[in-house]
DNA sequence: TGTACATCAGTGAACGCGCGTTCACTGATGTAC
DNA sequence: TGTACATCAGTGAACGCGCGTTCACTGATGTAC
């Protein structure tokens, strides 16, 4: 049962992995496009070619992070769908449910959240895109989420994916501001981003009034 | 009335310009933190030496460019405001009009919009501080504007401040949006800005309702 | 189970290159008289 | 206005360094019989 993978790949993706930690590591203190080769294999302990044996360039592995940090944040998303479609309360405490999630999930992935922050605009396009591609999924997932609750009877798709949109980058938006919350004030960003939820939801309901 | 500075002052201000002009120009297709001094002072002509002359290292340049992106952002911010308040028409109009002029914007300083995106989360510390205090700024200032309105009666500080946060977030978010968009799409992206504002004023009217 | 050959993840030397920074300099501009 | 000296923006040579990439290699793992 253990032998699945043999011990040459086994080894293959333990090195592979280890470029990838410390690669997202050492991205805590800068950007993808300033990244070099050496620097990852050094922090590991590989020679430099050894690199060439797991990624094409830093662009390529840079993709490889991007898959990882939206994998487990996939993860997040879903258990907040979850949390938003159990019906039990319309308001107050899916919202709250909603930012303590989030808050979670920086606790336990904050080197997946600064380098999602810093390469959704940073300068490398393959990247850039990746991340792009993912955020556009994951609204799509929302808004589908969105389509099945009674609150959206009326709504056409156009206006649930701009609403599933804004969910998404308030969750982003979210995250990256309790990064760089000074130690102590993450409480403060917290209120305020159930507040901004709560404005949204306001929207959402009177959405049809006039029209 | 034209000799107020020197020759010698004019001089160095040019190049200073030039240095900050192809730095910018630079800037579009890479982050601050792997662009180099000497690809900076191959661009304008001038001894890699001669950077010296104007800044410390490339962190004092990428200030200095926050500063002139930010006060062009801030004339445009204050031509939004002045819109805004004349309190002829409370919604639409309105929302049509800051649409607007965000997609000017974008069109007349592409380059100053690219920056301030990327650098706001990017691997320089003393720039994303520069940003994220200007930013802070203007959500002063338009809190400062909501305060003034009608329909702000009733609303306390902390409220008021997080909607004027909302606001300079999604104007940001707006701009980098059209940046992105592909060729001939602007109106699409400029469609779901206008959605996304009209929810946040259906947010922002019945803020009181419930208590 | 044992043997002979193939595969391939990781090595280490070598390369040419552009980087940031130093330094003493030059010559146009500015200032004092 | 003219002269003598000071300032200082921009120069150009030189430096040591780390970079990405190439190449032939080694030796453990995998495979066929």
């Amino acid at each position: 049962m253990s032998h699945t993978l043999g011990i040459r790949q086994a080894q293959k993706q333990k090195t592979r992995q280890a470029l990838l930690d410390a690669a997202l590591q050492l991205l805590e203190e800068q950007s993808l496009s300033s990244l070099g080769l050496r620097e990852v294999t050094r922090a590991v302990g590989v020679a430099p070619t050894a690199f060439y044996r797991h990624f094409r360039d830093m662009a390529d592995l840079g993709v490889a992070l991007v898959e990882e940090a939206l994998d487990s944040l996939h993860t997040t998303l879903v258990a907040l769908l979850a949390a938003t479609g159990d019906g039990k309360d319309d308001g107050e405490e899916r919202i709250a449910a909603t930012v303590e999630l989030i808050v979670a999930y920086v606790r336990t992935h904050p080197a997946h959240v600064r380098f999602i922050a810093r390469e959704q605009h940073g300068g490398v396009q393959a990247v850039r895109s990746a991340i792009g591609d993912q955020l556009a999924l994951f609204a799509q997932e929302v808004k589908d989420q969105f389509a099945g609750e009674p609150d959206s009877a009326g709504w056409d798709e156009d206006d649930l994916l701009m609403l599933a949109r804004m969910y998404v980058d308030h969750m982003v938006m979210t995250a990256s501001s309790l990064l760089e919350a000074a130690p102590g004030t993450e409480q403060r960003v917290a209120v305020g981003a159930r507040r901004q939820l709560r404005l949204l939801s306001l929207g959402r309901h009177h959405w049809l009034d006039e029209r």
